[in-house]
DNA sequence: AAGTGGTCTAGACCACGCA
DNA sequence: GCGTGGTCTAGACCACTTA
Protein backbone atom coordinates (compact mmCIF):
# COMPACT_ATOMS: atom_id res chain seq x y z
CA UNK A 1 0.00 0.00 0.00
CA UNK A 2 1.06 3.95 0.00
CA UNK A 3 3.14 5.45 -2.59
CA UNK A 4 1.14 5.54 -5.25
CA UNK A 5 2.95 6.92 -8.56
CA UNK A 6 1.62 7.84 -11.74
CA UNK A 7 1.79 4.90 -14.02
CA UNK A 8 2.39 1.44 -12.98
CA UNK A 9 6.24 0.23 -13.78
CA UNK A 10 7.20 3.57 -13.49
CA UNK A 11 9.60 5.20 -10.94
CA UNK A 12 7.14 6.25 -8.38
CA UNK A 13 6.90 9.99 -6.85
CA UNK A 14 7.76 9.47 -3.48
CA UNK A 15 4.77 10.34 -1.35
CA UNK A 16 6.81 13.53 1.07
CA UNK A 17 7.31 14.65 -2.78
CA UNK A 18 3.75 14.51 -3.93
CA UNK A 19 2.99 16.37 -0.15
CA UNK A 20 5.23 19.21 -1.66
CA UNK A 21 4.44 19.22 -5.13
CA UNK A 22 0.51 19.35 -3.65
CA UNK A 23 0.88 22.62 -1.17
CA UNK A 24 3.05 23.97 -3.17
CA UNK A 25 0.49 23.83 -6.36
CA UNK A 26 -1.47 25.41 -3.79
CA UNK A 27 0.76 28.28 -2.45
CA UNK A 28 0.81 29.19 -6.20
CA UNK A 29 -2.76 29.62 -7.55
CA UNK A 30 -3.59 31.03 -4.29
CA UNK A 31 -5.48 28.40 -2.19
CA UNK A 32 -2.54 29.71 0.35
CA UNK A 33 -2.14 33.18 -0.33
CA UNK A 34 1.23 34.94 1.10
CA UNK A 35 0.82 35.16 4.67
CA UNK A 36 -1.64 32.80 5.38
CA UNK A 37 -1.15 29.53 7.44
CA UNK A 38 -1.24 26.47 5.71
CA UNK A 39 -2.36 22.94 7.26
CA UNK A 40 -0.48 21.93 10.86
CA UNK A 41 1.61 18.40 10.95
CA UNK A 42 -1.28 17.00 12.21
CA UNK A 43 -4.08 18.09 9.93
CA UNK A 44 -1.99 16.86 6.98
CA UNK A 45 -0.94 13.55 8.77
CA UNK A 46 -5.00 13.36 8.88
CA UNK A 47 -5.26 14.15 5.28
CA UNK A 48 -2.51 12.39 3.82
CA UNK A 49 -3.02 9.17 6.15
CA UNK A 50 -6.39 8.93 4.22
CA UNK A 51 -5.52 9.46 0.62
CA UNK A 52 -1.68 8.01 0.69
CA UNK A 53 -1.85 6.14 3.61
CA UNK A 54 0.99 7.94 5.15
CA UNK A 55 0.89 7.12 9.04
CA UNK A 56 4.32 9.03 9.89
CA UNK A 57 5.05 11.88 10.84
CA UNK A 58 8.09 12.25 9.70
CA UNK A 59 6.99 11.86 6.00
CA UNK A 60 5.07 14.98 6.26
CA UNK A 61 7.76 16.82 7.73
CA UNK A 62 10.20 15.92 4.60
CA UNK A 63 7.78 17.02 2.62
CA UNK A 64 7.16 20.47 3.95
CA UNK A 65 10.78 20.94 4.44
CA UNK A 66 10.49 20.51 0.98
CA UNK A 67 8.89 23.75 0.74
CA UNK A 68 10.94 25.62 4.32
CA UNK A 69 14.17 24.78 2.47
CA UNK A 70 12.99 26.41 -1.10
CA UNK A 71 11.81 29.63 0.81
CA UNK A 72 8.16 29.56 -0.05
CA UNK A 73 6.74 28.36 3.75
CA UNK A 74 8.12 29.09 7.38
CA UNK A 75 7.56 27.13 10.94
CA UNK A 76 5.99 30.10 13.61
CA UNK A 77 5.22 27.38 16.64
CA UNK A 78 3.20 26.81 17.96
CA UNK A 79 0.75 28.52 15.66
CA UNK A 80 1.93 26.56 12.70
CA UNK A 81 3.01 27.25 8.68
CA UNK A 82 3.04 30.24 6.83
CA UNK A 83 3.58 30.84 3.41
CA UNK A 84 6.11 33.19 3.18
CA UNK A 85 5.63 37.06 2.01
CA UNK A 86 8.40 39.22 0.75
CA UNK A 87 8.94 43.20 0.73
CA UNK A 88 11.50 44.06 -1.41
CA UNK A 89 13.95 46.72 -1.15
CA UNK A 90 15.83 48.33 -4.87
CA UNK A 91 19.50 47.31 -4.50
CA UNK A 92 21.10 49.68 -7.20
CA UNK A 93 25.15 48.61 -7.25
CA UNK A 94 25.57 51.91 -9.47
CA UNK A 95 24.65 53.95 -6.71
CA UNK A 96 27.67 52.77 -5.35
CA UNK A 97 29.78 55.14 -7.04
CA UNK A 98 28.70 58.39 -6.59
CA UNK A 99 31.16 60.78 -5.42
CA UNK A 100 29.19 63.83 -4.23
CA UNK A 101 26.78 62.96 -2.12
CA UNK A 102 26.58 62.09 1.65
CA UNK A 103 28.01 58.34 2.36
CA UNK A 104 24.68 57.67 4.13
CA UNK A 105 22.32 58.62 1.27
CA UNK A 106 23.99 55.53 -0.82
CA UNK A 107 22.18 53.57 1.63
CA UNK A 108 19.20 55.65 1.82
CA UNK A 109 19.04 56.22 -1.67
CA UNK A 110 18.92 52.22 -1.94
CA UNK A 111 15.21 52.46 -0.52
CA UNK A 112 12.84 52.69 -3.06
CA UNK A 113 9.68 52.63 -0.64
CA UNK A 114 9.51 55.30 1.91
CA UNK A 115 7.48 53.58 4.06
CA UNK A 116 8.55 55.34 6.95
CA UNK A 117 11.53 53.05 8.30
CA UNK A 118 14.63 54.48 9.42
CA UNK A 119 18.00 53.27 7.25
CA UNK A 120 20.91 53.09 10.09
CA UNK A 121 24.16 51.74 9.60
CA UNK A 122 26.85 49.74 12.16
CA UNK A 123 30.23 50.98 10.99
CA UNK A 124 33.62 48.61 12.42
CA UNK A 125 37.25 50.01 11.00
CA UNK A 126 39.76 47.90 11.24
CA UNK A 127 43.42 46.89 9.40
CA UNK A 128 43.46 43.61 8.31
CA UNK A 129 44.91 41.25 6.20
CA UNK A 130 43.83 40.69 2.91
CA UNK A 131 42.33 37.57 1.57
CA UNK A 132 43.32 35.96 -1.80
CA UNK A 133 40.17 37.66 -3.27
CA UNK A 134 40.87 41.41 -2.08
CA UNK A 135 44.59 40.72 -2.92
CA UNK A 136 43.76 40.22 -6.24
CA UNK A 137 41.04 42.00 -6.77
CA UNK A 138 43.39 44.92 -5.25
CA UNK A 139 46.64 43.77 -7.29
CA UNK A 140 48.09 43.57 -3.48
CA UNK A 141 52.04 42.79 -2.61
CA UNK A 142 51.70 39.19 -0.98
CA UNK A 143 51.49 40.48 2.74
CA UNK A 144 50.07 43.82 2.14
CA UNK A 145 47.62 45.25 4.93
CA UNK A 146 44.62 46.92 4.01
CA UNK A 147 42.45 48.93 5.74
CA UNK A 148 38.91 47.52 6.54
CA UNK A 149 35.87 49.54 7.02
CA UNK A 150 32.61 47.07 7.62
CA UNK A 151 28.90 47.60 7.71
CA UNK A 152 25.96 46.12 8.46
CA UNK A 153 22.97 48.32 7.08
CA UNK A 154 19.23 48.26 8.84
CA UNK A 155 16.19 49.71 8.60
CA UNK A 156 14.52 50.06 12.20
CA UNK A 157 16.86 47.93 13.24
CA UNK A 158 16.88 44.96 10.73
CA UNK A 159 19.79 43.89 8.71
CA UNK A 160 19.42 44.49 5.33
CA UNK A 161 22.64 43.76 3.84
CA UNK A 162 26.34 43.85 4.43
CA UNK A 163 28.98 45.67 3.16
CA UNK A 164 32.65 45.78 3.57
CA UNK A 165 34.81 48.05 2.14
CA UNK A 166 38.81 47.03 1.61
CA UNK A 167 42.03 49.95 0.31
CA UNK A 168 45.26 49.72 0.60
CA UNK A 169 46.67 50.48 4.07
CA UNK A 170 49.31 52.89 2.81
CA UNK A 171 46.69 54.45 1.31
CA UNK A 172 43.96 55.89 3.97
CA UNK A 173 46.02 55.22 6.96
CA UNK A 174 45.56 58.25 9.38
CA UNK A 175 42.13 59.77 6.87
CA UNK A 176 39.02 59.82 7.43
CA UNK A 177 38.40 57.00 5.33
CA UNK A 178 38.94 55.34 8.67
CA UNK A 179 37.15 57.22 10.92
CA UNK A 180 34.88 54.84 12.54
CA UNK A 181 31.55 56.19 11.85
CA UNK A 182 29.96 58.37 9.38
CA UNK A 183 31.89 60.70 6.85
CA UNK A 184 29.69 63.50 5.94
CA UNK A 185 30.95 64.17 2.35
CA UNK A 186 31.53 60.72 2.15
CA UNK A 187 34.64 58.14 2.29
CA UNK A 188 34.69 58.01 -2.29
CA UNK A 189 35.00 61.76 -1.68
CA UNK A 190 38.56 61.32 0.96
CA UNK A 191 39.48 59.07 -1.50
CA UNK A 192 39.10 62.17 -4.46
CA UNK A 193 40.85 64.17 -2.19
CA UNK A 194 43.78 62.02 -2.16
CA UNK A 195 44.13 61.85 -5.58
CA UNK A 196 41.94 58.51 -6.56
CA UNK A 197 38.66 59.73 -8.02
CA UNK A 198 36.81 56.58 -8.45
CA UNK A 199 35.94 56.73 -12.28
CA UNK A 200 34.82 53.20 -12.90
CA UNK A 201 33.22 50.48 -11.65
CA UNK A 202 33.65 46.68 -12.03
CA UNK A 203 31.06 44.56 -10.67
CA UNK A 204 30.68 40.64 -10.08
CA UNK A 205 27.76 38.82 -8.45
CA UNK A 206 28.22 35.26 -6.99
CA UNK A 207 24.89 33.92 -5.89
CA UNK A 208 25.02 31.48 -3.27
CA UNK A 209 23.49 30.15 0.10
CA UNK A 210 24.23 31.89 3.15
CA UNK A 211 27.00 30.42 5.48
CA UNK A 212 25.62 30.29 9.15
CA UNK A 213 27.71 33.45 10.07
CA UNK A 214 25.34 35.07 8.04
CA UNK A 215 22.21 33.78 8.58
CA UNK A 216 22.83 35.10 12.07
CA UNK A 217 24.15 38.35 11.33
CA UNK A 218 21.26 39.31 8.78
CA UNK A 219 18.48 37.09 10.41
CA UNK A 220 17.83 34.70 7.16
CA UNK A 221 15.62 31.94 6.91
CA UNK A 222 16.23 28.92 5.48
CA UNK A 223 15.84 28.86 1.77
CA UNK A 224 16.54 32.17 1.50
CA UNK A 225 19.75 33.05 -1.06
CA UNK A 226 22.63 35.30 -1.40
CA UNK A 227 24.59 37.07 -3.96
CA UNK A 228 27.80 38.44 -3.15
CA UNK A 229 28.32 41.30 -4.43
CA UNK A 230 32.38 42.14 -5.53
CA UNK A 231 32.27 46.26 -6.24
CA UNK A 232 36.12 47.00 -7.78
CA UNK A 233 36.07 50.82 -8.15
CA UNK A 234 39.29 51.96 -10.34
CA UNK A 235 40.99 55.30 -10.04
CA UNK A 236 41.50 57.85 -13.44
CA UNK A 237 45.12 56.25 -13.86
CA UNK A 238 43.51 52.79 -14.21
CA UNK A 239 44.32 51.18 -11.00
CA UNK A 240 42.34 49.60 -8.20
CA UNK A 241 41.51 51.77 -4.96
CA UNK A 242 39.12 49.81 -3.41
CA UNK A 243 36.73 46.92 -3.42
CA UNK A 244 33.31 46.47 -1.72
CA UNK A 245 32.20 43.41 -0.39
CA UNK A 246 28.34 43.83 -0.66
CA UNK A 247 26.34 40.28 0.68
CA UNK A 248 22.69 40.74 -0.63
CA UNK A 249 19.93 39.01 1.17
CA UNK A 250 17.84 37.58 -2.17
CA UNK A 251 14.37 37.74 0.00
CA UNK A 252 14.79 41.44 0.74
CA UNK A 253 16.12 42.79 -1.98
CA UNK A 254 15.80 43.63 -6.20
CA UNK A 255 19.19 44.13 -8.06
CA UNK A 256 18.60 47.27 -10.89
CA UNK A 257 20.75 48.75 -13.19
CA UNK A 258 20.64 49.94 -16.43
CA UNK A 259 22.61 50.27 -19.71
CA UNK A 260 22.74 52.13 -22.38
CA UNK A 261 23.53 51.59 -26.48
CA UNK A 262 26.50 53.56 -26.20
CA UNK A 263 28.17 52.01 -23.54
CA UNK A 264 29.08 48.88 -25.22
CA UNK A 265 30.26 46.04 -22.89
CA UNK A 266 33.58 45.97 -23.20
CA UNK A 267 34.42 44.45 -20.15
CA UNK A 268 38.33 43.27 -18.76
CA UNK A 269 38.54 39.54 -18.76
CA UNK A 270 38.56 38.40 -15.10
CA UNK A 271 42.73 37.91 -13.70
CA UNK A 272 40.86 36.39 -10.12
CA UNK A 273 39.57 33.83 -8.96
CA UNK A 274 36.25 33.96 -7.53
CA UNK A 275 35.18 34.05 -3.91
CA UNK B 1 22.97 11.66 27.71
CA UNK B 2 23.52 12.90 24.16
CA UNK B 3 23.21 16.52 23.22
CA UNK B 4 26.09 17.81 24.26
CA UNK B 5 26.05 21.81 24.35
CA UNK B 6 28.33 24.56 25.25
CA UNK B 7 27.23 25.62 28.41
CA UNK B 8 24.69 23.94 31.09
CA UNK B 9 21.78 25.61 31.42
CA UNK B 10 21.93 27.30 27.93
CA UNK B 11 20.02 25.44 24.58
CA UNK B 12 22.25 22.98 23.75
CA UNK B 13 23.30 22.45 19.64
CA UNK B 14 21.39 20.06 18.21
CA UNK B 15 23.58 16.74 17.46
CA UNK B 16 22.82 17.18 13.39
CA UNK B 17 23.65 21.10 13.81
CA UNK B 18 26.99 19.71 15.32
CA UNK B 19 27.69 17.08 12.77
CA UNK B 20 26.54 19.82 10.01
CA UNK B 21 29.07 22.17 11.69
CA UNK B 22 31.71 19.73 12.02
CA UNK B 23 31.71 18.76 8.47
CA UNK B 24 31.22 22.56 6.78
CA UNK B 25 34.48 23.76 8.76
CA UNK B 26 36.35 20.79 7.36
CA UNK B 27 35.24 21.55 4.02
CA UNK B 28 35.88 25.16 4.50
CA UNK B 29 39.76 24.68 5.97
CA UNK B 30 40.32 22.21 3.01
CA UNK B 31 40.20 18.88 5.08
CA UNK B 32 37.78 17.59 2.20
CA UNK B 33 38.03 19.99 -0.91
CA UNK B 34 36.04 20.40 -3.89
CA UNK B 35 35.21 16.98 -5.79
CA UNK B 36 36.22 14.67 -2.60
CA UNK B 37 34.15 12.19 -1.01
CA UNK B 38 33.11 13.06 2.72
CA UNK B 39 32.68 9.81 4.71
CA UNK B 40 29.83 8.15 4.68
CA UNK B 41 26.47 7.86 6.57
CA UNK B 42 27.63 4.60 8.61
CA UNK B 43 30.88 6.02 8.73
CA UNK B 44 29.54 9.32 10.52
CA UNK B 45 27.10 7.52 12.30
CA UNK B 46 30.12 5.37 13.93
CA UNK B 47 31.95 8.45 14.89
CA UNK B 48 29.26 10.67 15.93
CA UNK B 49 28.10 7.72 17.91
CA UNK B 50 31.33 7.50 19.96
CA UNK B 51 31.75 11.13 20.11
CA UNK B 52 28.29 12.00 20.76
CA UNK B 53 26.28 8.63 21.33
CA UNK B 54 24.34 8.84 18.21
CA UNK B 55 22.34 6.22 17.52
CA UNK B 56 20.23 6.61 14.23
CA UNK B 57 21.28 7.28 10.89
CA UNK B 58 18.51 9.56 10.67
CA UNK B 59 20.50 11.94 13.04
CA UNK B 60 23.30 11.82 10.94
CA UNK B 61 21.39 12.50 7.61
CA UNK B 62 19.18 15.16 8.93
CA UNK B 63 22.79 16.92 9.24
CA UNK B 64 24.20 15.92 6.31
CA UNK B 65 20.67 17.20 4.33
CA UNK B 66 21.73 20.94 5.77
CA UNK B 67 24.61 20.51 4.05
CA UNK B 68 22.94 19.38 0.99
CA UNK B 69 20.33 22.45 0.95
CA UNK B 70 23.69 24.25 1.36
CA UNK B 71 24.76 23.54 -2.01
CA UNK B 72 28.25 22.53 -0.04
CA UNK B 73 27.84 18.37 -0.82
CA UNK B 74 25.86 16.31 -3.12
CA UNK B 75 25.10 12.79 -3.16
CA UNK B 76 26.08 10.25 -5.01
CA UNK B 77 25.00 7.08 -4.95
CA UNK B 78 26.54 4.18 -4.16
CA UNK B 79 29.23 6.21 -3.85
CA UNK B 80 28.25 8.39 -0.73
CA UNK B 81 28.60 12.35 -0.88
CA UNK B 82 30.62 14.55 -2.17
CA UNK B 83 31.89 17.96 -1.95
CA UNK B 84 30.45 20.12 -4.78
CA UNK B 85 33.00 21.92 -7.43
CA UNK B 86 31.81 24.50 -9.33
CA UNK B 87 33.09 26.15 -12.79
CA UNK B 88 31.46 29.53 -13.39
CA UNK B 89 30.69 31.26 -16.82
CA UNK B 90 30.72 34.90 -17.15
CA UNK B 91 26.95 36.41 -17.67
CA UNK B 92 26.89 39.89 -18.55
CA UNK B 93 23.58 41.64 -18.98
CA UNK B 94 25.11 44.34 -21.17
CA UNK B 95 25.53 41.71 -23.86
CA UNK B 96 21.96 41.32 -24.51
CA UNK B 97 21.92 45.42 -25.86
CA UNK B 98 24.63 44.65 -28.81
CA UNK B 99 22.94 45.29 -31.93
CA UNK B 100 25.26 44.83 -34.21
CA UNK B 101 26.62 40.68 -33.78
CA UNK B 102 24.99 37.79 -34.74
CA UNK B 103 22.29 36.68 -32.12
CA UNK B 104 24.43 33.64 -31.66
CA UNK B 105 27.42 35.58 -30.37
CA UNK B 106 25.39 36.89 -27.83
CA UNK B 107 25.44 33.70 -25.98
CA UNK B 108 29.08 32.83 -27.16
CA UNK B 109 30.35 35.76 -25.79
CA UNK B 110 29.19 35.04 -22.01
CA UNK B 111 32.00 32.36 -22.21
CA UNK B 112 35.13 33.82 -20.76
CA UNK B 113 37.04 30.34 -20.69
CA UNK B 114 37.05 29.08 -24.52
CA UNK B 115 37.49 25.84 -23.14
CA UNK B 116 36.53 23.68 -25.78
CA UNK B 117 33.10 23.12 -25.06
CA UNK B 118 30.65 24.03 -28.23
CA UNK B 119 27.65 26.20 -27.34
CA UNK B 120 23.75 25.66 -28.78
CA UNK B 121 20.27 27.16 -28.38
CA UNK B 122 17.19 25.36 -28.71
CA UNK B 123 14.34 28.09 -30.14
CA UNK B 124 11.08 27.78 -29.87
CA UNK B 125 8.90 30.78 -31.23
CA UNK B 126 4.89 31.11 -29.95
CA UNK B 127 1.76 33.53 -29.37
CA UNK B 128 0.92 34.11 -26.10
CA UNK B 129 -0.94 35.60 -23.45
CA UNK B 130 1.01 38.21 -21.52
CA UNK B 131 1.64 37.44 -17.87
CA UNK B 132 0.63 40.62 -15.71
CA UNK B 133 4.48 40.98 -15.59
CA UNK B 134 5.18 41.22 -19.07
CA UNK B 135 2.26 43.50 -19.36
CA UNK B 136 3.34 46.02 -16.86
CA UNK B 137 6.93 46.32 -18.39
CA UNK B 138 6.10 46.17 -22.13
CA UNK B 139 2.76 48.50 -20.87
CA UNK B 140 0.22 46.09 -22.90
CA UNK B 141 -3.58 46.82 -23.36
CA UNK B 142 -5.20 44.32 -21.14
CA UNK B 143 -5.71 40.90 -23.42
CA UNK B 144 -2.70 42.20 -25.84
CA UNK B 145 -1.10 39.24 -27.03
CA UNK B 146 2.88 38.94 -27.23
CA UNK B 147 5.06 36.96 -29.20
CA UNK B 148 7.31 34.55 -27.42
CA UNK B 149 10.93 33.56 -28.25
CA UNK B 150 11.98 30.83 -25.63
CA UNK B 151 15.59 29.45 -25.84
CA UNK B 152 17.09 27.04 -23.76
CA UNK B 153 21.18 27.89 -23.93
CA UNK B 154 23.27 25.15 -23.42
CA UNK B 155 27.21 24.06 -23.55
CA UNK B 156 27.64 20.85 -24.95
CA UNK B 157 23.90 19.73 -24.28
CA UNK B 158 23.94 20.62 -21.00
CA UNK B 159 21.55 23.40 -20.36
CA UNK B 160 22.95 26.86 -18.87
CA UNK B 161 20.18 29.03 -18.66
CA UNK B 162 16.88 29.94 -19.90
CA UNK B 163 16.31 33.01 -21.72
CA UNK B 164 12.30 34.24 -23.05
CA UNK B 165 11.77 37.37 -24.85
CA UNK B 166 8.52 38.87 -25.54
CA UNK B 167 7.73 41.94 -27.81
CA UNK B 168 4.31 42.64 -28.85
CA UNK B 169 2.70 40.72 -31.33
CA UNK B 170 1.61 43.71 -33.46
CA UNK B 171 5.31 44.56 -33.40
CA UNK B 172 6.69 41.43 -34.78
CA UNK B 173 4.31 39.52 -36.27
CA UNK B 174 5.57 38.05 -39.84
CA UNK B 175 8.90 39.07 -39.19
CA UNK B 176 11.90 37.30 -38.75
CA UNK B 177 11.66 37.81 -35.26
CA UNK B 178 9.63 34.85 -35.15
CA UNK B 179 11.71 32.85 -37.18
CA UNK B 180 12.05 29.67 -34.91
CA UNK B 181 16.20 29.29 -35.19
CA UNK B 182 19.19 31.41 -35.53
CA UNK B 183 18.48 34.91 -36.98
CA UNK B 184 21.76 35.57 -38.63
CA UNK B 185 21.71 39.22 -37.91
CA UNK B 186 20.16 38.89 -34.24
CA UNK B 187 17.13 39.94 -33.77
CA UNK B 188 17.75 42.96 -32.26
CA UNK B 189 18.65 44.34 -35.17
CA UNK B 190 15.02 42.97 -36.48
CA UNK B 191 13.28 45.20 -33.80
CA UNK B 192 15.77 48.48 -35.21
CA UNK B 193 15.25 47.80 -38.79
CA UNK B 194 11.06 48.00 -37.80
CA UNK B 195 11.90 51.49 -36.44
CA UNK B 196 12.57 50.34 -32.50
CA UNK B 197 16.36 50.45 -32.23
CA UNK B 198 17.23 49.19 -28.63
CA UNK B 199 18.57 52.08 -27.02
CA UNK B 200 18.31 52.05 -22.97
CA UNK B 201 17.59 48.44 -20.77
CA UNK B 202 16.40 48.40 -17.44
CA UNK B 203 17.66 45.25 -15.26
CA UNK B 204 16.31 43.57 -12.70
CA UNK B 205 17.59 40.42 -10.59
CA UNK B 206 15.33 38.39 -8.60
CA UNK B 207 17.52 36.06 -6.27
CA UNK B 208 14.85 32.67 -5.72
CA UNK B 209 15.27 28.96 -5.05
CA UNK B 210 14.22 27.65 -8.72
CA UNK B 211 10.74 25.80 -9.22
CA UNK B 212 10.76 22.03 -9.96
CA UNK B 213 10.10 23.10 -13.45
CA UNK B 214 13.43 25.12 -13.63
CA UNK B 215 15.26 21.93 -11.50
CA UNK B 216 13.79 19.79 -14.49
CA UNK B 217 14.99 22.39 -17.35
CA UNK B 218 18.07 23.35 -16.03
CA UNK B 219 19.31 19.81 -14.02
CA UNK B 220 19.76 21.57 -10.87
CA UNK B 221 21.00 20.34 -7.73
CA UNK B 222 19.71 20.73 -4.43
CA UNK B 223 20.80 23.59 -2.61
CA UNK B 224 21.13 26.17 -6.08
CA UNK B 225 19.45 29.48 -6.09
CA UNK B 226 18.81 31.13 -9.19
CA UNK B 227 18.84 34.32 -10.38
CA UNK B 228 15.80 35.68 -12.46
CA UNK B 229 16.62 38.65 -14.91
CA UNK B 230 14.50 40.63 -16.42
CA UNK B 231 16.07 43.29 -18.97
CA UNK B 232 13.68 45.40 -20.56
CA UNK B 233 14.68 47.28 -23.37
CA UNK B 234 13.59 50.51 -24.53
CA UNK B 235 13.53 52.48 -27.87
CA UNK B 236 14.70 55.68 -29.04
CA UNK B 237 10.92 57.16 -28.45
CA UNK B 238 11.50 55.73 -24.22
CA UNK B 239 8.93 53.19 -24.98
CA UNK B 240 9.38 49.82 -23.67
CA UNK B 241 9.87 47.24 -27.23
CA UNK B 242 10.87 44.34 -25.59
CA UNK B 243 11.41 42.17 -22.24
CA UNK B 244 13.55 39.13 -21.70
CA UNK B 245 13.36 36.98 -18.61
CA UNK B 246 16.56 34.63 -17.87
CA UNK B 247 16.78 32.77 -15.40
CA UNK B 248 20.41 31.89 -14.61
CA UNK B 249 21.62 29.25 -11.99
CA UNK B 250 23.74 29.97 -9.61
CA UNK B 251 26.18 27.58 -9.66
CA UNK B 252 27.13 28.04 -13.33
CA UNK B 253 27.51 31.65 -13.81
CA UNK B 254 29.25 34.96 -12.37
CA UNK B 255 27.17 38.15 -13.39
CA UNK B 256 29.26 41.06 -14.74
CA UNK B 257 28.90 44.25 -15.93
CA UNK B 258 30.54 47.78 -15.64
CA UNK B 259 29.61 51.06 -14.59
CA UNK B 260 31.38 55.01 -14.94
CA UNK B 261 31.15 57.79 -13.12
CA UNK B 262 29.73 59.51 -16.15
CA UNK B 263 26.81 57.16 -16.33
CA UNK B 264 25.12 59.04 -13.18
CA UNK B 265 22.50 56.85 -12.04
CA UNK B 266 18.94 58.46 -12.28
CA UNK B 267 17.08 55.06 -12.46
CA UNK B 268 13.30 55.18 -13.18
CA UNK B 269 10.94 53.99 -10.52
CA UNK B 270 9.70 50.77 -10.93
CA UNK B 271 6.32 51.58 -12.06
CA UNK B 272 5.46 47.45 -11.97
CA UNK B 273 4.81 44.32 -9.31
CA UNK B 274 7.60 42.17 -8.87
CA UNK B 275 7.39 38.33 -10.95
C1' DA C 1 -2.65 24.01 29.93
C1' DA C 2 -2.65 22.89 25.34
C1' DG C 3 -0.94 22.49 20.98
C1' DT C 4 2.65 23.40 17.95
C1' DG C 5 6.91 22.09 15.74
C1' DG C 6 11.99 20.16 16.99
C1' DT C 7 14.74 16.31 17.91
C1' DC C 8 15.85 11.54 18.18
C1' DT C 9 15.42 6.39 18.24
C1' DA C 10 15.57 1.67 16.23
C1' DG C 11 14.31 -0.49 13.28
C1' DA C 12 12.56 -1.86 8.02
C1' DC C 13 12.62 -2.42 2.98
C1' DC C 14 13.91 -0.55 -1.35
C1' DA C 15 16.39 1.45 -5.73
C1' DC C 16 20.39 2.26 -7.73
C1' DG C 17 24.95 1.68 -9.85
C1' DC C 18 29.30 -0.15 -9.74
C1' DA C 19 32.47 -4.11 -9.67
C1' DG D 1 26.18 -9.19 -5.26
C1' DC D 2 27.15 -5.51 -2.38
C1' DG D 3 27.19 -1.14 -0.33
C1' DT D 4 25.35 3.18 -0.97
C1' DG D 5 21.79 6.50 -0.04
C1' DG D 6 16.23 6.98 -0.30
C1' DT D 7 12.00 6.27 1.91
C1' DC D 8 9.00 5.19 5.63
C1' DT D 9 7.24 3.58 10.23
C1' DA D 10 5.73 4.08 15.13
C1' DG D 11 6.75 5.55 18.55
C1' DA D 12 9.17 9.01 22.39
C1' DC D 13 10.31 13.27 24.84
C1' DC D 14 11.18 18.11 24.63
C1' DA D 15 10.91 23.44 24.01
C1' DC D 16 8.37 27.01 22.93
C1' DT D 17 4.51 30.32 22.63
C1' DT D 18 0.14 31.73 23.10
C1' DA D 19 -4.37 31.57 25.17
Amino acid sequence: MAASGTHVGMKPTPVYQQIADDLRRQIADGTFPPGSQIPTEADLLEKYGELHGVRSRQTIRQGLSVLVNAGLIEPRRPKGYFVIERKRLVYRPQAEFRQKPPEVDIFTNLIQEEDGRTPTQDIEVSIVEATATIREHLRLEPGELVAARRRVRKLDDVPYNLNDSYVRLSLVQGTDWMHPGDVARGTNAVLGELGHELVYGFHEFYLRMPTPDEVLRLSLGPGVPVAEHLATAFDASGNPAQITVNVIPGDRHVIVFETHRDSEANLPRIPWGAP
